[in-house]
RNA sequence: GGCGCCAUCGUCUAGUGGCCUAGGACAUCUGGUUUUCAGCCAGAGAAUCAGGGGUUCGAAUCCCCUUGGCGUCACCA
């Protein structure tokens, strides 16, 4: 085999989308455990749907996950351009290439006729597909026209009665009859080549040994398998990943989901290994059955022929367990720094958060949780007693606290007991007048940590 | 509709002809620990292996059909 080298090649077109992360999981996972090269490539082909910015959030997207790739417009490599809009004469060239070999020819159709002709075959329940009009063209006539300067694409002249097969790495063989394939507009009259022109020229150019991607794009690999064959091209190895379906089980994970989206992990307070992590397994096991693994453990063990074959619903309740999880076996001294990362330009006291790690490490799913979890250390709640015994506890409370000689978490709670059965009343209403909610961090450690002097005062306040 | 893919608990899956009266995890429920909430521990319910035919001494596992789901049919990727 030769030098393994993987590629993802998302489109500016907007957020980026967690499939594009599942895919680069595989290409970076590849890439690593046959010590090869993962590219990144911007297909920015589509000028109509081009997002401003985009591209700045892919890169930013990547390296969050730690999946930076190692060529790439940013880190620039041998094969550059990596921007597909830089790289228009090359497509250009070999569109040309094509249309001389006799594998692609000029088309003039308009899109108002082709319009036309798609609905009259959706009448006659055909298939859409072009009719091939331009093909018959003469070279006189296609000369005629294009010195009279009429827009044309160019279109892939696919074959009669043949039987196109795809390898494919995960599902195998898979045939297609060419007659069930379009002649597929390879190089749009703005200049700028189709995916399926632009896929199949810089894969090659740029020597892709492995291509990793979803399952909705078997339908047009036939495509590309014809591509290299018209270019007399080895093609890659491809593998198509199955995909990830929105939990209600209708259609891909769509961008109606705001879980779809890369950013509402990071802004949610995931951890990127538990992301990666989550989705990894929902197609591939590990041997042992374990379901939390580090990625390295995945890299080395993973068999990509192996993954299962049906799509997957995405789990988020799962993949929150599986943060859950990273965190409460996450080393201190790491997950005090990804609080403080989580929280930028916050004034965060380690002393107090490296005593309330051991308590926060269980009741934390996401690092988002961590302010609702210890609000009231930073500041006292805005809150007053709520009925006449609420008031009697708070003078009681008061009263049994500066009366405590040694200020620790046994003595609290004798304290606190005493007064919650004076009263006959429960923890919930104690959690209130401390932290303003019914439920928290244990009441005496977090007592013991925040000190008697703020304690007494805050009870100060209420009263 | 054409073409292609897929089919085991609610969800993700284990399972590659006998070890399966189908195992694990999430979720759900119950009990224990306990200062609230978590966590942890113990346990329960939950899949006639989509349905129907074969093949075989034997099928969740192999074959066929049906059904269902998904993908795709652009000068979008």
């Amino acid at each position: 085999m030769h030098n393994v080298r993987t590629r993802i090649a998302p489109s500016p077109t907007g957020f980026p989308h967690i499939g594009t992360i599942y895919q680069v999981l595989f290409d970076f996972a590849y890439a690593r455990k046959y010590q090869g090269k993962f590219i990144l490539r911007i297909e920015d082909t589509d000028r109509t749907r081009f997002v401003e910015g985009a591209e700045e959030v892919i890169f930013r997207s990547l390296d969050w996950f730690g999946l930076t790739p190692d060529e790439g417009p940013l880190q620039g490599g041998p094969f550059g351009p990596y921007r597909q809009s830089e790289r228009l004469s090359t497509y250009q060239k070999y569109a040309l290439e094509l249309v001389e070999k006799g594998h692609a020819y000029y088309c003039f159709c308009t899109k108002e006729r082709l319009e036309e002709m798609r609905k009259e075959q959706e009448k006659n329940h055909q298939s859409p597909m072009y009719d091939r009009t331009c093909r018959k063209l003469t070279e006189s006539e296609v000369k005629e026209k294009r010195a009279a300067d009429l827009p044309y694409v160019i279109r892939m002249k696919v074959p009669d009665n043949q039987t196109v097969v795809l390898h494919d790495l995960i599902m195998g063989d898979i045939e297609f009859e060419s007659n069930t394939i379009d002649d597929q507009v390879i190089l749009k009259s703005d200049g700028f080549p189709t995916y399926h022109l632009g896929v199949v020229v810089d894969d090659h150019l740029m020597e892709i040994s492995h291509v990793f991607r979803g399952r909705e794009w078997v339908s047009s690999t036939p495509k590309h398998v014809l591509l290299y064959e018209f270019f007399g091209w080895e093609m890659p190895v491809h593998a198509h990943l199955p995909l990830i379906l929105n939990s209600d089980g209708k259609g891909k994970l769509s961008k109606r989901h705001g879980h779809a989206s890369v950013d509402y992990y990071r802004e949610g307070g995931y951890l990127p290994e538990a992301v990666l992590n989550y989705l990894s397994n929902i197609v591939w096991n590990h041997p042992e059955g374990k379901e939390i693994y580090s990625f390295d453990e995945f890299v080395t063990l993973f068999d990509i022929t192996q993954i299962t074959s049906q799509g997957a619903r995405f789990d988020l309740q799962k993949l929150t367990w599986m943060n859950q999880q990273y965190i409460q076996n996450m080393d201190d001294d790491i997950l005090l720094q990804k609080i403080s990362d989580f929280y930028p330009g916050r004034q965060i006291d380690d002393a107090i958060i490296r005593k309330l790690l051991p308590l926060l490490k269980t009741r934390m799913e996401t690092l988002k949780d961590f302010d609702t979890l210890t609000g009231f250390f930073f500041a006292a709640p805005a809150i007053s007693p709520r009925d006449q015994l609420e008031k009697e506890i708070i003078l009681d409370l008061r009263s049994v606290l500066e009366d405590l000689g040694k200020w620790n978490e046994q003595e609290i709670l004798v304290a606190l007991k005493t007064v919650l059965e004076k009263h006959s009343a429960r923890m919930p209403t104690l959690y209130y007048l401390f932290t303003g909610k019914e439920k928290g961090l244990p009441l005496p450690q977090s007592l013991e940590i925040l000190g008697k002097e703020k304690i007494l005062e805050r009870l100060r306040l209420l009263s």
